[in-house]
DNA sequence: TTGTAGGCGTTATCAT
DNA sequence: ATGATAACGCCTACAA
């Protein structure tokens, strides 16, 4: 910026001026613009982020990605949804992926350096230090499928995991079906926990603790060797509740090999409407999870802190209509 | 950083040199460190990077990611890649979405700004304005997937999709198939192109023009609807490449629907070794794509221009051997 | 309408 | 071993 002020014999206020567009003169703005374009002068967003305390960027923190990357479709579509939403109000979205202790450290790191303005965090853990600092900072954030128990105040957005769970439950058992499974995935996290208490809830007295299935992953491995489990421990079964698309698609699988057909013997549903939903023989009947709007939702909720406003509604849930297709 | 070196009675300059491990006695690191823990310091990046010219953070920025996301694996295993290889070089990956012309645009701001030392780019296209920013700029960076055919001097990092076709194809006719079709996805892109060039070399005189369908995306769609087509056209068909994994996986689809079997009545083979291989019944033969590596080596590109190498080898292609399974 | 000058939080070069 | 002090590139009162 000095050269180019030098450039037309002008202060560096005069051309600070006409990048915030305060009051310069038609030909003093031209010449200056000439002489931008001209010496290729690229502004310094890491002075102006230190002088404005401002960024104009927002932080989309996945963790665990290698297992939702590969199987789980929802975290690219929460992705694109903030991403678009953000890109509306000129904001930059920048993605941390962390995968190891190193990664989560230098992460937390990063988010107090004034790089960005606000985070989005997907799926933090209960102790992550990622959830610290952004107490501590009082960093504007918004968190996606975990509500931040050690932080109640922080702006949370996510389905309702019991009550849909709830829902696609009791449509099995309107189907008829009385012998009701359930591959149950993830049982460290809340929503595994929830979609599981749902399940028995909505079940009462048909419930059978004999016919559940406890696999690690939402993945199509852990579907196969889920209902394998199953099929071993109950040859009557003739429902069963994936905990996830991926999870039915295996179960699909399993069931295909022992010869049972779907939803002829047995009725089956998945969770979360995924690509997978669409690409299974039969297609599959499941929950509708809002992914894009999760996204969106929340970056709504932190460009709102951004500008001011005090967030009122901390804990938001998303509608998750049933997909009735055909395989239950 | 002021307050805490008011705090212990020292000037700034020491409390800098504890942070970048200067010579500064021990009571006074002990000093100081305390003070920093009890006053809650953090040290601002923004500023750090203004001095330093280096903000230890390099770009990842994704092109069209809509369709990648949702059915092509490989880019979340080239993002893990590359951010593990920058991880351990104790550099953050800052990934960034460019879906329409605004994010482009944004981007393209965002990258001249300060704010990363370097990028990684995939599958950018020939007029997009990223090219030029990291041109003009000389900013570090590695292309993977598309060469930058306009900045000849920018690293690329990726596969030999010729070479690649034309292996695959000819274990195809090694089984004896005749009548061998393809689903060409992406004609708009090298990808795309070369890898239908691969097929019509390896094939020779058994190449027929019209057992090719053209389809756009890389997606399980298309593989149905081009899998149908080609049918259509010659219901002698024995033999099959497609495009993609995700491509073959649809093609299975409509294969099943029409009752041929795999690899009985036809042949069929993809492109990837994505997990839609190993899901696939039956798994399908096919060419590995290095997408972890892809990702680690990129970024090795990046470091090292980062640490004053000239990178010599400005075009790297990696090996993709052939996963022989069961549909073909 | 334009120039001047101070400071955002760091690091680095001098002295001391 | 430590303290001044001058940048880094930008914005913004305040003055002119």
């Amino acid at each position: 910026m000095h050269d180019i002020a030098a450039a037309v014999g002008m202060s560096r206020g005069t051309v600070s001026r006409v990048l915030n567009g305060g009051y310069v003169s038609a030909e003093a703005r031209a010449a200056i613009e000439a002489a931008m374009t001209d010496l290729g002068y690229v502004p310094n967003n890491a002075a102006r982020a230190l002088k404005m305390r401002r960024s104009q960027a927002v932080a989309f923190v996945a963790h665990e990605p290698h297992s939702l990357f590969l199987d789980d479709p929802n975290i690219g579509s929460i992705m694109l949804g903030a991403n678009a939403a953000l890109s509306l109000a000129d904001h930059q979205m920048v993605s941390l992926v962390v995968e190891s202790a190193r990664d989560n450290e230098r992460v937390a790191r990063y988010l107090s350096g004034g790089f960005v303005d606000g985070a989005i965090v997907v799926s933090a853990r209960t102790n992550d230090p990622i959830i610290k600092v952004i107490s501590d900072l009082a960093l504007p954030a918004a968190f996606i499928g975990h509500p931040p128990d050690l932080a109640q105040h922080i702006p949370f957005v996510g389905i309702d995991n019991v009550g849909s769970a709830v829902a696609i439950t009791e449509h099995l058992v309107s189907t008829g079906r009385r012998r009701i499974g359930m591959i149950a995935a993830a049982l460290d996290r809340d929503s595994g926990i929830d979609r599981l208490n749902g399940f028995r809830d909505a079940l009462g007295p048909l419930f059978d603790e004999e016919l559940i299935a406890d696999v690690p992953h939402y993945d199509y491995g852990s579907g196969v060797k889920g209902m394998r489990d199953l099929l071993e421990r109950e040859p009557g079964i003739d429902g069963v509740f994936a905990a996830s698309d991926a999870i039915a698609a295996g179960a699909l699988e399993a069931l295909r090999e022992a010869g049972r057909s779907v939803p002829g013997d047995v009725g089956l549903v998945g969770f979360d409407d995924s690509t997978w939903a669409v690409r299974c023989q039969p297609q599959l009947t499941t929950v509708h999870q809002p992914a894009k709007e999760l996204g969106s939702c929340a970056a709504q909720v932190v460009l709102r802190q951004l500008s001011g406003e005090t967030v009122e509604t901390t804990r938001q849930l998303l509608p998750t209509p049933l997909v009735l297709r055909d395989s239950a």
